[in-house]
DNA sequence: TTAAATTTTGAACGACTGTTCAATTTCATC
DNA sequence: GATGAAATTGAACAGTCGTTCAAAATTTAA
């Protein structure tokens, strides 16, 4: 009937994103993508439509990987310890699987100009989904005990989330690992 | 003798600021430059060298701005109520005035590829400039017993550099101002 | 083995990038 | 007004950008 296609769509998306996570969207050429994820200008057009449409694809899967790095603190850890432990694991651990401390999301959310309004807002719904992870953990926490019930959740996650963002972007301003350390316990500290 | 410079360098470099704090260093475009400043190829690269030169004067420039908002707030406010003050101008206030809430120094770390290492670390070396001063703003709120003398300043100086960041981001999510608002209480209840 | 459908290839496109430089304009000085 | 040094101009350069598309290669079904 037909030629299937060589290459592995996952494994490609997987490859680009790791790309596009390190030197942003801008920065990112379709030849330095050629390249990564081995394939011609005409076969990534003809699977991902763009350059945009791959960066979308990249973004989905970041989230996922993210979502499933919380989930597997979650399976570990109390809400509460999850939480941090997901903190300490995105800020301080797995160095060698992942390109920069900086979060892709703001990342993309902090370069794109107007023009790439779409992104943008694909970017801010992800953060959302996040931070509503967040809450619904922090609700947990409040039903077990471990959180003081008379907090408001939500506010909670909203802080949470600020204070997340502000660490990744001050972990890539100080290699100093003892300071970041000493910054996740303040956090946690003051829940 | 010679003629004199039809510019004035100041503002030219005022305006550039403006734009690549907006946009960004790589999605600013040297036509764009010179349709905001006014000024045609040759003269820009007599007077700056390149635009990676422009870029360095912009930061500067962005920088010196910056602490005079900061000495401004400190003229009318207590020592503690001074950064607080000046953490609601900088994600609140003056939205005609700036480009965008993010912080031009942060936009470039988290922009930049490493082949642009010089503008990484001028951008890294301000942002320690800032924390000096938020720490001796705080040992001088310790002296002046409005914050527990027992505190280390330094570590509380990072700390609040490191919301300030999350907070300048996640404005730029969120523009919901009541929630902004509640995050920077938030944040000045915990020091 | 042939035919049809799909994927892959890579040269090429026009638009845009940062930058250069010879020609021109400008203006303080004599 | 003439002189000469500095500032300005804008066309042009070589390189890169994201993207296209006709041709070639590949694979399955008949």
């Amino acid at each position: 009937m037909a030629n299937t296609a060589k290459h592995n769509r996952d494994e490609v998306i997987q490859k680009a994103t790791l790309l596009f996570w390190e030197k942003g969207f801008h920065a990112t050429s379709m030849r330095d993508l050629q390249e990564r994820i081995d394939m011609r200008p005409g076969s990534i057009y003809a699977a991902f439509g763009s350059k945009e449409g791959l960066f979308k694809e990249a973004l989905k899967f970041y989230v996922q990987d993210s979502c499933e790095q919380l989930n597997s603190c979650t399976e570990k850890f109390s809400p509460l310890q999850a939480l941090k432990q997901f903190f300490i694991s995105v800020v301080l651990c797995n160095e060698e699987q992942r390109p920069t401390e900086a979060c892709m999301l703001v990342k993309t959310l902090t370069e794109l100009p107007p023009e790439n309004a779409d992104l943008i807002d694909e970017a801010r719904g992800y953060l959302k989904g996040m931070e509503d992870l967040f809450a619904s953990l922090l609700s947990q926490a409040q039903e077990t005990g471990e959180l003081d019930p008379s907090k408001d959740s939500r506010r909670l996650a909203r802080y949470l989330q600020m204070q997340l963002m502000g660490l990744r972007t001050y972990a890539r301003t100080n290699a100093d690992k003892q300071s970041v350390k000493q910054l996740i316990d303040d956090v946690f500290e003051s829940v």
